[in-house]
DNA sequence: GATTGTATTGAACGGGTGTTCAGATACTCT
DNA sequence: AGAGTATCTGAACACCCGTTCAATACAATC
């Protein structure tokens, strides 16, 4: 047996990326062979390496495309408006997102520290971009007037990580909706940042 | 050459502890091998297995010690007082207890899918019980009127992963100390927990 | 100083690791 | 129909894994 019926790389290619995903997110990079990636594919091992170098390349490209893809995302729903316009709407945009791409979150958070240096730094580097993003609109509010955060960089990260904690608790169909998780967290950041 | 000059368990123990507890939350669980563990202490991986049957057991055991000295070291620092004073109490320790005790703390959020089903529970639920001390004194605070939380449990998760996100950022000797962080960050969660 | 118990080695066990590659099959294009 | 290319297998490579255990050297006790 070699070449399989109806075998094309633009579906297998997807099929592997997303098995990845799962299974780094689910057990964590270090503990997922290369034999479960494929098995879970229905390939061959060797197969995987049409599609990628290696296995670390392999990791530095779910969490590259996911931090790409969440800075475009937000860059496209960012309003217009006011600071506090603006803010609201990256809580909530923050908090949806994060929760329609759980697994990438996961391991973009977890997995940083098997890359190697270079890797690392690119992922760093995409991560702060995306923060900036978040601390630019509490420069400008507090420059207004609107805003009283004493250290923005500070409260980039306070307010980040209070959101990010959302994925650890959330469960679709439980108490709460995403729109009344996205309106109390709202409320809680709007009055930390007031003035 | 079999057992060596010096050589004593409560010695040799606490070294292997400390060893694994460094190689864990530095490059993950799975990503660790006995024989690097054993290497740094100085010792053949077999002699490991004089201090814990396996090494899941290890790094339970590292994440139940942590638990049990976080709750053990809130419950004696907390102060007697009404629900602002614990609160900002709260905030101090947290941050405080979690940068004296950064590695654990990575471990004990990064590495609990690397356990057992019932491993697992006795895990979450200590961290549960830590959870329910925060949650005792949002619930007083609302009660007397100090705060507006519409949701103790959802202002629970969001000031934990909040207080929790220092210890990505923080490193001795840069901008601001210990205590004007805790500072900084008891000024952000009075506002947000304010009635 | 002899004896007992403790701490450790070093080799071995069966099995899993990431990765490579020649060979074989399926699809595509002329 | 035939040639060329894309896709995959299956076996192999060298190495690492967690764990066990008989042998042994040291420490503690008497």
């Amino acid at each position: 047996m070699a070449r399989k019926p109806g075998s094309r790389s633009d579906i297998t290619g997807p099929r592997i990326r997303t098995a990845a995903r799962r299974l780094f997110a689910r057990h964590g990079f270090a503990a997922v062979s290369m034999r479960q990636i494929a098995a879970e594919v229905g390939v061959q091992a060797g197969a995987l390496y049409l599609y990628t170098p290696d296995k670390e390349t392999m990791l530095v490209e779910l969490l590259r495309d996911h931090m790409d893809e969440l800075i475009a995302a937000w860059d496209a729903a960012e309003p217009q408006g006011g600071p506090v316009d603006r803010l609201e709407a990256f809580v909530r945009f923050h908090i949806a997102f994060n929760l329609d791409h759980a697994e990438a979150v996961f391991l973009s958070y977890m997995e940083l520290r098997n890359l190697g240096p270079g890797n690392f730094a690119v992922i760093e580097g995409l991560r702060r971009e995306y923060e900036n993003r978040l601390e630019a609109i509490l420069k400008a509010g507090q420059d207004a007037g609107h805003f009283a955060v004493p250290d923005t960089k500070l409260a980039t990260m306070a307010i980040i990580a209070m959101l990010n904690g959302v994925n650890t608790w959330y469960r679709e169909g439980g108490r709460l909706n995403r729109a009344a998780v996205g309106g109390i967290y709202w409320d809680m950041v709007r009055k930390a940042v007031a003035a």
